[in-house]
DNA sequence: GGTGAAATTTTTTGGGC
DNA sequence: GCCCAAAAAATTTCACC
């Protein structure tokens, strides 16, 4: 992780779509030099992965809850986290001090929808029950840089 | 936005530098006819960029918790959120079903300034207290929008 | 680690339906 | 609006520094 790998990733993180050729025209290397940084930082778990923002009115992502996971035993992190990505509502999530083991933080079109995600996150082997707080209204929605 | 539209978002948010063939075999469309609609996306201002998921730990913004608000009383959705405009560690709020008033995610470097930014949370008016969970280990982040 | 060129694959454009 | 096919551009591989 040299000022090279983030300069690659501050010019990814404003467009994942970006070329090769043109984030190596902004940091300085060649085409093939840039893909080489970003496999390796893909492989070594920097990045995790390449998603696109979606306008969350036109989508009708209003629907939003936290949920509390509590689990039988003892899980991995790794466990968990494979788990939850396979969950595309899950928008954000981790392990946590307190009685809980998890908090996920999840969002979806309205309440069914909702609903039949947190069936999915509650069938997950392991998963003894959850506790959800439904957002009743949005309060603050910062985009991290 | 018909259920095409949908399908092809869905598969973005799970990989938005899959290619328009990909995409295309998926939702049955040729590489052209994704690639228009995604045209269409973008300039509707549905979708709304391309990015990548970092690990928070790289970008120094590794401290997370998750805080529940009680407070004294009645407090107005619109001055909570006048309280934690004020602090900018403050990601992401909501007023929520369930015991708490709110739930409240916080971003920070370390633990003291995560404190610190409690701090000020818990001395706004009518906050009476709050219970957190500092997040462990972050297991799905997916910045939505 | 990086470069540059060749091979491959994808994106992009345009005609026809 | 979509498909097919051709043209343009990008990705990906690889030998060499």
């Amino acid at each position: 992780m040299d000022n090279l790998d983030y300069g690659i990733i501050d010019l990814l993180r404003q467009n994942a779509r970006a070329g090769y050729g043109d984030i190596g025209a902004s940091v300085g290397l060649s085409a093939s030099a840039v893909k080489r940084r970003v496999d390796r930082l893909i492989a070594d778990g920097v990045i995790k992965g390449f998603t696109v923002q979606v306008d969350p009115a036109v989508d009708g992502l209003g629907t939003e809850a936290y949920v509390e996971l509590f689990c039988r035993g003892t899980v991995s992190p790794q466990e968990l986290q494979r788990i939850l990505s396979t969950v595309p509502e899950v928008v954000d999530a981790g392990t946590v001090t307190g009685s809980a083991d998890a908090i996920v933080h999840m969002r979806s079109r309205d309440i069914p929808s909702l609903e039949e995600a947190l069936e999915r996150v509650r069938n997950a082997p392991n998963v003894d029950h959850t506790r959800s707080a439904i957002v009743l209204s949005k309060l603050i929605s910062r985009q991290p840089a």
